[in-house]
DNA sequence: GTCATAAATGAATAAGTATTCATTTATGTT
DNA sequence: AACATAAATGAATACTTATTCATTTATGAC
């Protein structure tokens, strides 16, 4: 028997992310996945039962490596600030580097492909940020704030500044993301 | 001869807003936007050529009605924090008030339907808020960071609240609307 | 090397959707 | 009131796109 090519689910999530952020999730085709993908297209239908699969599985992936990454290389032991800013920065040059993810995601949200539960699941994905910010008020660091109203700045900060840049075309320097950092430090910080 | 119904496209625009903050952009079609309006598919194309223009004409609809919001009540005579105040709430009460209108353009963003040139016009309507940050930076109540890093923090403080406290269906509250402005306040100044 | 098996193909088919158009309905004009 | 005109209708048409499937190709087992 022949067996399946590992790198095929892998090149289909690629041509849809490159296409998405290309088009939007209403200008995808499964035609045109398959052909920036490098394979016919009766080929996805044998890595996915059909298109609203392809999306949603490919929308849990994009999320668990984004929720993965927040906490590389945090050390809790640390300072509060410099773990806070090593999940800050992680999130920041994490988008960068997978904006397609981010714009995937976006789209997501208000699509007829992704089900209400699936979104449910990744806000608990979040749930780690949550204790993050509840460190920082707990050391007297961060604003007596309701904590979710601090995460959302927080990530706010970082959405708008990856996404402007992409459009803008300005690629985010390093003087750059340090005003970036300090003025969503200064916001939260008491 | 018949006259047209003046309010037939504001219908159509109100159907299509709120299809899209269902199901996104991906999930409408001209006979169910027709349908959620009540009237027949074909009256659509009385008023307009066909989709693609139908989507322009709301996109640029939309830009119009958020960019004259903005300003509304400000006076450059008042102390700076006041004009900025007024300007940052402007602009939060738009979004939460007309947050159908938000996720439409999010959503046009990556689009087969909008094109370069009408996103480059939405990129001009911000001009009065760069003059506006400006200003905070020429008076030294601002930090001397880029405008532009300035001004995406500012929008981001308010665009992933409205975002968030929709999805987690929790109303912004006064006091929580205090808490986010505060934050974005002592985000940008000095 | 042959066989068995499943992957891969892409044209054919099935669904779904945008757009048209012959017909009906409503409104202003005379 | 009768007419002219354009709006409104929604079924029919044209087009697009998801999905299937008969056929071909590649791989591992023997």
């Amino acid at each position: 028997m022949k067996p399946r090519d590992d790198k095929k689910t892998d090149q289909i999530f690629q041509a849809a992310l490159g296409l998405v952020k290309e088009k939007g999730l209403a200008g995808i085709t499964m035609c045109e996945i398959a052909k920036e993908a490098g394979m016919a297209t009766g080929t996805l239908y044998i890595y996915f039962k059909n298109k609203v699969e392809l999306i949603n599985i490919l929308f849990a992936e994009c999320r668990k490596s984004s929720a993965e990454n927040y906490f590389q290389n945090y050390d809790p032991v640390q300072p509060f600030k410099s773990g806070f800013t090593k999940v800050w920065m992680n999130i920041l040059k994490f988008r960068i580097a997978n904006f397609e993810e981010v714009v995937f995601m976006d789209q997501c949200y208000h699509s007829p492909f992704i089900n209400e539960c699936t979104i449910k699941l990744t806000r608990q994905m979040i749930q780690p940020l949550f204790k993050l910010i509840e460190r920082g008020k707990d050391e007297n660091v961060f604003k007596d704030a309701d904590t979710f109203s601090l995460l959302t700045f927080m990530i706010g900060s970082i959405h708008e500044g990856v996404k402007n840049a992409h459009y803008s075309r300005k690629p985010l320097t390093r003087p750059v993301i340090a005003a970036m950092f300090t003025m969503c430090w200064d916001g939260m910080k008491r």
